[in-house]
RNA sequence: GGGCCGGUAGCUCAGUAGGUAGAGCAUUUGACUUUUAAUCAAAGGGUCGCGGGUUCGAGUCCCGCCCGGCUCACCA
């Protein structure tokens, strides 16, 4: 009994306890600490918005009745009043309590809410003598109850890891977080209307696959107990895709996750989305000319216009530049020694400036280290060698090159694009040649896909494909410098024991025990 | 994986030269019926990331580790 007693003095200075303890005193009001359905008659923004701009004359001349909910942000007590400012959806607005106003018991209340706390309530909009709009309460009620302290007021919850682990909390005290993941829904509303008004359908395609392909990368391995197989983790969707087109769906898109077992960046997460579609009867040309139009209706759907702030600049969405890659390597090359276009058709010269082993292997590399970190502006890069593009099209004129382009923005490779290889005799070289860069130990060279070149001999239209990278494109509308910024829960390492449960328990324990003291 | 930076109260952060661990917010108690970073008065609250070492004495110096951030490498 005696360390009952004790473990109740210990919990005294508890945050948790103080508040679990409140719920009985919220219980003694003849209110209930959880689960009421509520029906507001306006969001907090709504309220913003529609009278955010009425006098405190035409608030008092005309009444206007409102019920709120809200979670508690700051809480103003002045003895037999006060205020409060209730948080939702990101939007604060001040609600007013006075004793005279409202139920002696909805007064007791009010005594004992914590910020954090969930609430609704019900009076009127009114301007006070500072001349903000307000709610002067005349009924409570209580929601929700917070047990765990909030975040500081002014400064929000500035610590990374908290905000990438606890991303609630980073939603309730950083309001511009909502801010970006509303941006985020904006993206993909529009690359969905987009696509759907020109007659692409949305389709799912295997997240778990036999073999991996469509990119260059290590996969996640997992395993299927009943048929005791490994299944891989996409990395792509893309041949998917492609033996839809085969089958006659002309139009096709898939915005689903990606996995990727590689490291981890401000670029790169290990799971991201990926919007890829297929067009028939087009080619890289015609995506280019698509793709323009589908990232300026998107930053206009995203942020209201074509000209958008990222990271003191300003990106224009609404002409995206084209340039061939030896074009970008000309035009970005620094220093002396100036290569012509000479020069980059020139194999010697190319393996001479790369530690690459093929010519085209080269180029893509030079262009990496000269060009990419200035391509800011919106940019379409042209033309790749064929080594590194084991899936598209052959340019009819220069065989070593494929009709390929990248979509950068802000130095990020955003988008990807090409004409599709639709030849099966000529995939099957591409896999070989794959084959072949894997035993030299290139891991992330592409495997053979039996079933796709089968598909692909059963004819595949000619045909344009597109990958365009999300949580990247989302990045850039919502001026955020890392991945993580727009990926609600980024992949981070287990935390260690949070311990809560065992402090919820003790909490329950130190109230029956009470009882009985 | 390398380099650099960080981890101190629930939150945001200070912490001198190695000498009793601080502030603001939050919390508790009291005052206050138009405040808004409310104010005023008082109080409680710490595994200084973890583990070693040096020292009479370590938040501080040294070593190892954990977690995170940035960056380079890697990732077409």
């Amino acid at each position: 009994m005696r360390a009952i007693r004790e473990n109740l003095l210990s919990l005294e200075d508890d945050l948790l306890a103080q508040r679990y303890h409140r719920i009985r005193e919220i219980e003694a009001l003849g209110f209930k600490p959880y689960g009421h359905p509520f029906d507001a008659t306006h969001t907090i923004p709504q309220i913003l918005s529609e009278y955010g701009t009425k006098t405190a004359e035409e608030l008092d001349a005309n009444r206007i009745p409102v019920r709120i909910a809200g979670r508690i942000h700051t809480i103003r007590r002045m003895g037999k009043a006060g205020f409060a400012h209730l948080l939702q959806s990101g939007e604060k607005l001040q609600i007013y309590v006075r004793k005279d106003a409202v139920p002696e018991k909805a007064f007791s209340l009010y005594q004992i809410l914590d910020i954090g706390d969930i609430i609704g309530c019900e009076g009127y909009l009114f301007r006070t003598r500072t001349g903000e709009l307000s709610v002067h309460v005349e009924k409570l009620y209580f929601l929700a109850k917070t047990l765990l302290p909030m975040p500081e007021k002014w400064h929000g919850l500035e610590d990374v890891e908290t905000r990438y682990r606890q991303r609630y909390l980073d939603l309730i005290a950083n309001p511009d977080v909502q801010k970006v993941f509303v941006t985020r829904a904006k993206v993909i509303g529009s690359l969905r209307r987009q696509l759907e008004a020109r007659g692409f359908i949305e389709v799912e395609t295997p997240m778990m696959q036999p073999l991996y392909g469509g990119a260059a990368a290590r996969p996640f391995i997992t395993h299927h107990n009943a048929l005791d197989i490994d299944l891989y983790l996409r990395i792509a969707p893309e041949l998917y895709l492609k033996r839809l087109v085969v089958g006659g769906l002309e139009r096709v898109y898939e915005i689903n996750r990606n996995f990727r077992n590689e490291g981890l960046s401000t670029q790169h997460n290990p799971e991201f989305t990926m919007l890829e579609f297929y067009q028939a009867y087009t080619d890289y040309r015609g995506l280019m000319d698509l793709t323009g139009e589908l990232l300026r209706q998107t930053a206009i759907d995203a942020t209201g216009g074509t000209v958008v702030r990222y990271q003191e600049q300003e990106l224009d969405f609404g002409t995206i530049r084209r340039l061939s890659m030896r074009e970008a390597v000309i035009e970005f090359w620094q220093g002396p020694d100036r290569p012509t276009m000479e020069h980059l058709k020139d194999p010697e010269w190319l393996l001479r400036h790369s530690s690459k082993g093929t010519p085209g292997e080269a180029l893509a590399d030079i262009f990496e280290r000269v060009a990419e970190e200035h391509l800011q502006q919106p940019t379409i890069i042209y033309d790749y060698p064929v080594e590194t593009s084991p899936l598209s099209k052959n340019k009819p004129d220069e065989p070593d090159f494929v009709e390929r382009f990248e979509v950068y923005i802000a130095g990020m490779e955003i988008g990807n694009a090409y004409t599709e290889l639709n030849d099966p005799q000529e995939q099957r070289r591409r896999f070989e040649m794959q084959l072949s860069m894997r035993e030299r130990g290139e891991e992330e060279a592409h495997q053979m896909d039996e079933d796709f070149l089968r598909a692909l001999s059963y004819g595949m239209p000619p045909t344009g494909g597109e990958g365009i990278g999300i949580d990247r494109l989302t990045m850039v509308l919502t001026d955020s410098r890392s991945i993580r910024d727009v990926i609600l829960f980024p992949l981070l390492r287990p935390e260690g024991p949070i311990g809560i449960a065992d402090r919820l328990r003790a909490c329950g324990t130190m109230e029956s025990s009470a009882e009985t003291i």
